[in-house]
DNA sequence: TAGATTGTTAATCGATTAACAATC
DNA sequence: TAGATTGTTAATCGATTAACAATC
């Protein structure tokens, strides 16, 4: 439910990995607030919460920070991912390679036109046909949407039809979950390029003024 | 400071647009409320903490808010938009041709090997030793990073010191403002898609077990 | 021991919502 | 007028932080 949560808790997992890595033995809530971004009380009151409990005096213990996020975030095991529409943004993330060290995987790109698709990466890409049978022989989880805008609607009902749960959507449109009482069944992450653009225009026009004063005072 | 409120004024802008071109007068603040997702005492509210004001039976004016919003944020002013990286997902960018439509304008792309980029698009791509010059030129305040993982902090600095006011950075490093004293200075919006699948995949883990009671009880 | 850090409680802060008087 | 909707205040809610006792 909490978002910001569930944020802070995939990057305490990269953290930590990255501090096992450079040869930490342990650490403190005062480190991991820093390199996060967030105050060491924060840090103790989420590890309280999972029940994840240091010493008084040496901080916490990165190997059972290691093993415990693991545990909580689902570990190690391959995540497989597909990927809809290979267009542009599609094969991008196809030929992505950063995603291997997240253990993410994508196993499958989908295209109304397979054989048009420019596909220099192994990950083979089917036509739509196969993309409800694949979902549900591979046991997919979760996919992304990169097809155009009118088509993202439709898209995703076949996919959440078929068994998906979390989806990443790139379509510029703020999908909604609308299919049957989908609200509980199917996540829905919108990433939209267009609308951030346009926040960070807002966000650098209203720096120097100060929108508080600005928009506070009658 | 408010991202949510910032989030929400771009897209009560958009959605009054498409109320207008449909033909709407006015519209009350349960029908925005309803399409973007909010209370329509939220919307009553920050509207009222913008200082548009409606009628106490007839809703708000469809006008008046589209003038309003576009004089908020920025109006229809073309922004332009220089993407840093020209990669498969600089170029998808560049490609991209959703964009128009909030004004937004990519205006060129820069990159290590230009002569190697891929480009179909007419925005011209242009070696990095051209990128401050282009910057302070044309006087552009926004871009993109979408250049690998190492390189990405580097670029950044290139550009807030040539003047680059917001930034949106696709590389996978949480990328901060380190030089000068920068925090006010330059804006940067991270787009992580690694974290962001791995975000789905923990929300759908604890979806069915149900988290909160999962993790607070002792 | 003295000093440092955890774990937890209570205080704070800010955003959202409920409620309702004003009024068209 | 009666009904509906705004605008605003006060209440609520939840997340973050400050503070400090416990203790290594």
């Amino acid at each position: 439910m909490n978002k910001d949560f569930i944020l802070r808790l995939t990057k305490y997992k990269r953290l930590i990995h990255k501090l096992k890595a450079l040869g930490f033995e342990k650490v403190f809530s005062n480190n991991l607030g820093d390199a996060i971004g967030v105050t060491p009380a924060l840090v103790r009151k989420d590890f309280s919460i999972l029940h994840l409990s240091g010493n008084k005096r040496g901080g916490y213990n990165i190997d059972m920070l290691v093993e415990e996020f693991d545990r909580i975030l689902g570990g190690s095991e391959q995540q497989n991912v597909i990927v809809v529409g290979c267009g542009r943004i599609g094969t991008a993330l196809m030929e992505y390679t950063g995603f291997s060290t997240d253990d993410l995987n994508i196993v499958a790109g989908f295209d109304q036109f397979p054989e048009k698709v420019n596909n220099p990466t192994k990950v083979p890409v089917y036509g739509m046909d196969k993309l409800q049978d694949f979902i549900r022989e591979n046991n997919i989880k979760v996919g992304v949407i990169a097809v155009p805008d009118a088509e993202a609607s439709r898209v995703l009902d076949m996919m959440v039809e078929a068994g998906i749960r979390g989806v990443l959507n790139f379509a510029p449109v703020e999908l909604k979950c609308s299919k049957y009482q989908c609200e509980t069944s199917c996540e829905i992450q919108n990433v939209n390029i267009a609308l951030e653009l346009e926040h960070l225009f807002y966000q650098i026009s209203t720096q120097d003024i100060n929108i508080d004063r600005d928009v506070t005072n009658e």
